[in-house]
DNA sequence: TGATAATAGTTAACATTAGCAATCATTTTA
DNA sequence: TAAAATGATTGCTAATGTTAACTATTATCA
């Protein structure tokens, strides 16, 4: 083949990065819209929190965006009764956020609609088609998805 | 291997392609705005009026958002002299969009910019990562970028 | 110890950007 | 030709982001 210089994955790399991810983006916001009455930014809060990034600093930094903006954000989600905020004793400046009952089935049953449309969308792919995504997501994470920016 | 069911596909996309985008998101949200004094949203419109999306209604279908919103946006491109308006006279209530040699030189300079900093971060990969990027782009690209959202 | 700095989170004021509804001009359809 | 549809824009309102200022708590260190 020999077709794979770096310069060439990254062409490839944007021809397809954004529009999957705008169609995924798209789905969830469509679901999360119509059937979950939460934004796309709500849904991705909830879903740092269920991974258990659970303070309006983390959450912060990992959305590169202000605190400000977060903590409008979790008011919110507090308000709609998704998550609470619980005072860290150790440290009584910093309160740790934590899905409720609630966020936690809708985040499941969100992940569960998700993940269907999803295989549902890539039931034709081959077998060898499959192992590329757990071989290219590996590196492309390796490269990409660390500390520094 | 034999690891490669669906399911896992899918567990493995959400584990490196909402961080990956978003780091190549911040890289040229950071490159935007502090060389260029873009926004990623306008970087994102210009990017596709590159790729030949030319009319507020293409650009609105495809980032799936309003007119209105894109037609502000585009006054504020246009204001700062990187595209350019002209009616189409074969159908006049068509506005065509085009860069300007500004925004041309513009989007060349960031593209350049931004794929040496991919191809740094991807200096150290495999050439058989490389061609699974390349398997793996193709199929989630046939999988999930495609007309029908 | 006690003053000072640093950290976590929130609030305030302001700017940007999004959405919907309505409008204008132009083209298509019946 | 009259009515419907399309492309784009503008007015109004709501949501969201940013910086600066403020409160409370913890850490530093002279």
């Amino acid at each position: 083949m020999m077709q794979s210089s770096p310069q060439a994955a990254i062409d490839k790399f944007w021809e397809f990065f954004p529009p999957v991810w705008h169609t995924v983006r798209a789905h969830i916001h469509h679901e999360a819209a119509e059937n979950f009455d939460i934004t796309v930014g709500q849904f991705h809060i909830l879903r740092r929190i269920r991974g258990g990034i659970d303070s309006v600093s983390k959450l912060a930094a990992d959305r590169d965006t202000s605190r400000p903006a977060i903590s409008r954000a979790v008011d919110v989600l507090v308000n709609q009764g998704l998550i609470v905020r619980t005072v860290n004793p150790a440290d009584r400046r910093n309160v740790q956020l934590s899905l409720t009952a609630e966020g936690q089935s809708l985040m499941e049953a969100l992940f569960s609609n998700t993940r269907n449309w999803m295989a549902e969308k890539m039931a034709d792919l081959s077998e060898a088609e499959l192992e590329a995504i757990f071989v290219a997501g590996d590196a492309l994470k390796r490269a990409f998805a660390n500390k520094n920016g």
